[in-house]
DNA sequence: TGTACATCAGTGAACGCGCGTTCACTGATGTAC
DNA sequence: TGTACATCAGTGAACGCGCGTTCACTGATGTAC
């Protein structure tokens, strides 16, 4: 009997280990510097190997930092549209503010999305990756919106509410005179204000 | 008589007539090409001279694009600016709509924002430069809702409109499959739908 | 008016650097007989 | 069990490139005598 299968498996799960281990020094890299500093060789010499093992995972740096970036943002999506979902009334409020909570916690991710947002073209496969996250943001902000009864076209208040959001986390950032939990104070505050915008309607 | 004045105010307007080319070929780069592939070189290339010859009118890169993104917003916030001051009620979805429409049609400028706001530490000088605009705006949205008569702090939803009518700009961006009209009108019809929202409170 | 010198905007090449990506090679491990 | 070969993850150096900025130099113009 040869144990081919449980090898290979082995190996199989060595790769996915050094492929966390990527990852985890890209997010790194991210936390600590602007988005166009962050290089393959920076990652590869805080994940301790070198540059060209990063290539045997990824084809390009463009595919490392969108899996990066779904990587780190799955989990707090998945708890939103959770909130969403388990609440009678949609809790816009209460999903409001774990984005911005989440968001000004972890920056990095802030950034990439604005970068992805912003950047040219990027490659077809990436880009439709990152279209099926918005619309599914979207969906679930449609949801809120028909929980509270509004009648006709929920999406525009969906779009209407995700660029509002969005906007509090690019308009208001760290001030050299800030600290990080003043601007958390005052991002929650002018989301709970267009909050109540959006529920009076 | 020496004609020393006419001669060295002659050399000042020649050199201001430099520093506008220069600054009209970066205005053309930023409007070509994502904000991070616009170089000393190729706005030195498009303004038909060496690039040396751009550090004899900005000390550095950052200067020159912040003066770039200076001289190409400043009108259009003073058509903001103009907008709500004649308007008796404050005219806030107009200057929406104005703003939206500018930057639909000028996204250079946009990303240049956005690339102060998420850029990494900038100058201190420059940095100070960008927060007296964006203290400008805010004022300007208090005067719209103290004409509309809210009560008490009208700055914070001054702050709230602010990054609301930000965040659809950030948000809807050109898509491969849509017409810059079509984002236009489409941005215009949420940006309707926010400025509902704000004028109902 | 003619000549020697000073000024200074502008030039093209160079400096020093870091980037994304590839490539020839190593060396450990597995396989075949 | 021992030996020859195959596989393949991983390496460090290199390729080719473009960047921001500086520098020695040019050449046109103005000034002094």
């Amino acid at each position: 009997m040869k144990p081919k299968g449980v090898l290979s498996e082995l190996k199989e799960k060595e790769r996915q280990v050094r492929r966390d281990i990527i990852i985890a020094a890209a997010e790194e890299e991210f936390a600590e510097k602007p988005f166009n500093e962050v290089s393959m060789r920076t990652i590869a010499r805080r994940a301790g190997m070198s540059t060209a093992v990063i290539y045997q995972h990824f084809p390009d740096q463009q595919t490392l930092f969108v899996d990066t970036f779904m990587k780190g943002t799955n989990q707090i999506f998945e708890n939103i549209f959770k909130t969403i979902n388990d609440s009678p009334d949609g809790a816009l409020e209460k999903a409001a503010s774990l984005y911005i909570e989440y968001f000004t916690q972890n920056d990095q991710y802030f950034r990439m999305m604005m970068n992805f947002f912003l950047g040219s073209a990027v490659d077809p496969a990436l880009f439709e990756k990152l279209t099926i996250i918005e619309k599914n943001i979207l969906d679930h902000l449609d949801v809120i919106f028909r929980k509270m009864k509004v009648r006709g076209d929920v999406r525009i208040y969906s779009h209407a509410l995700f660029a509002a959001i969005t906007g509090i986390v690019v308009t208001f950032r760290n001030h050299p005179t800030k600290s990080s939990a003043q601007v958390l104070k005052h991002r929650q505050k002018v989301a709970r204000t267009l909050s109540k915008l959006f529920s009076k309607k």
